[in-house]
DNA sequence: GCAATGACTGGTA
DNA sequence: TTACCAGCCATTG
C-alpha cells in the first residue's frame, strides 16, 4: 500500500454507495460525513475508484452536474427522480441533498 | 522541503 | 448567472 489513506477512501466509497436513488451529495458534504480531509480529497478518491460507485449521485454544492461527463450523470439523476431545478440543467440541492439518513 | 496540480467551496463583482 | 480570487488537503515531480 503506497499510502495509509485507504481508510478515507473506503469511507468515501461507502457513503457514495449509501446514497439512495433520487438523492445526491456534494463533495464537501461527503468530506464532512466521513469526518476527514476535504472536498478535494473526496474528488481525488472518486477519480481513483469513482468507476465502482454511483458517481453521478456526487455533484457540486451548487447543483451542477458531475464532471468527466456531459449529460450522462444528469440523465441518470433524472431517471432516478432527482428533484431538478426549473430548466433541467441543474439539481435542486435544497431537496436533493442527502442528509445521510434515508429515513429522515 | 518546495512548487505545481486537482471529479472543490465560498465570497465578491 | 458567469467570472475571478483565496482557502483547503493530499499527491506528484
Amino acid at each position: 500500500m503506497p499510502m495509509a489513506s485507504e481508510d478515507f477512501d473506503e469511507r468515501v466509497l461507502a457513503v457514495v454507495e449509501a446514497i439512495p436513488p433520487g438523492r445526491v451529495m456534494s463533495y464537501g458534504d461527503i468530506a464532512e460525513y466521513v469526518g476527514s480531509g476535504g472536498p478535494r480529497l473526496v474528488g481525488r478518491v472518486m477519480s481513483e475508484y469513482g468507476g465502482g460507485v454511483p458517481w453521478w449521485r456526487v455533484i457540486h454544492t451548487d447543483g451542477s452536474a458531475p464532471p468527466s461527463h456531459d449529460g450522462e450523470g444528469l440523465a441518470l439523476l433524472r431517471a432516478e427522480g432527482t428533484p431538478m431545478r426549473p430548466g433541467g440543467e441543474r439539481i435542486d440541492m435544497r431537496r436533493a441533498r442527502w442528509d445521510g439518513v434515508s429515513a429522515g
